[in-house]
DNA sequence: GTCAACTTGTTTTACATCGAACTATTAAAA
DNA sequence: TTTTAATAGTTCGATGTAAAACAAGTTGAC
């Protein structure tokens, strides 16, 4: 019996949200990829940049948090955004364990590039949406935000 | 001024689908990685060992295609996997290029336990959704297909 | 039948991210 | 005040995935 005829099933897999998110997921930052490679911006490097505008001098470990990704993790991140000119890393001198980021003009100019293809780059890759249906899928994701680890601390 | 009181703000990425598809991946990725790590079976695990399941002989390319892995990415996975005894690379006898790939009854084995949990995580992980919900963002998150990689090979 | 083009699995290299351990610093407890 | 615990950033090691280059095999053009 050739197994391997036409396209293969994906057996339950279909009926698994995580395969389905993953999936989702891959399209739409491949396409931010093809998008903005030629300006050396990912998807994490976006979100530090927006991160880093809205909220001027905040530290290294409440950037992690808001963008999701670990304090360690953020470490190179970093190095490679003020090699390139892009971020500054100032010693607090009220606590002298926090960094305070902040956009340098560079970062500034370059943010704004990158908001403008990301909203170009959004309205592409939510075509098969109306307007509708984007809030309502926004609305749906946000909902896994309830089982979020259950990190001990009881109120 | 003290830049970081209260929450960060995430600016414009709040209308992003691509920061919310990758938050509600962690989160649920998360999830299964609490509910099988004592079984050491991963979420790409999972897919592979589904997918040869339902696809008994599939070749690593195929195979790779389906779980929308590199084939080299492939390679290691399946390394561990046969090293775990639980798939077998048969090389074949007519095309002497491809690997086919068996289950082992091991693998079987492990797969209907990993079914097991997988379906109850899945009801853990969808329970902020009515079964309309849920289908509706399957049906959503399908919508980005289309947008996947614009290959060449015009029709 | 020969040679070019393609395919499959692999190796190698690179990279992003994580977790655990470490240092310096600050805060809390005693 | 001294001791202890917590926090911020970092380093180090491990892992998963990808991209590019490759060898072996196959197919197709001529």
């Amino acid at each position: 019996m050739p197994a391997t005829r036409k396209t293969p099933s994906i057996g339950v897999l279909s009926n698994h949200v995580g395969f389905h998110l993953r999936l989702a997921q891959l399209a739409v930052f491949e396409n931010i990829g093809r998008a903005m490679k030629d300006i050396d911006v990912t998807p994490a490097i976006f979100s530090v940049l927006e991160v880093l505008h809205e909220n001027d001098g905040i530290t290294q470990s409440k950037l992690a948090a808001a963008v999701h990704l670990e304090r360690s993790s953020v470490v190179p991140l970093l190095d490679k955004l003020s090699k390139r000119g892009l971020v500054e890393r100032r010693a607090s001198t009220t606590d002298r364990r926090h960094n305070h980021l902040h956009l340098t003009d560079a970062g500034r100019d370059l943010l704004a590039e990158v908001l403008r293809r990301a909203a170009e780059h959004e309205k592409e890759v939510c075509k098969p949406f109306t307007i509708a249906e984007k809030k309502l899928l926004l609305e749906l994701l946000g909902r896994f935000r309830q089982l979020r680890k259950p990190e001990a601390k009881p109120g």
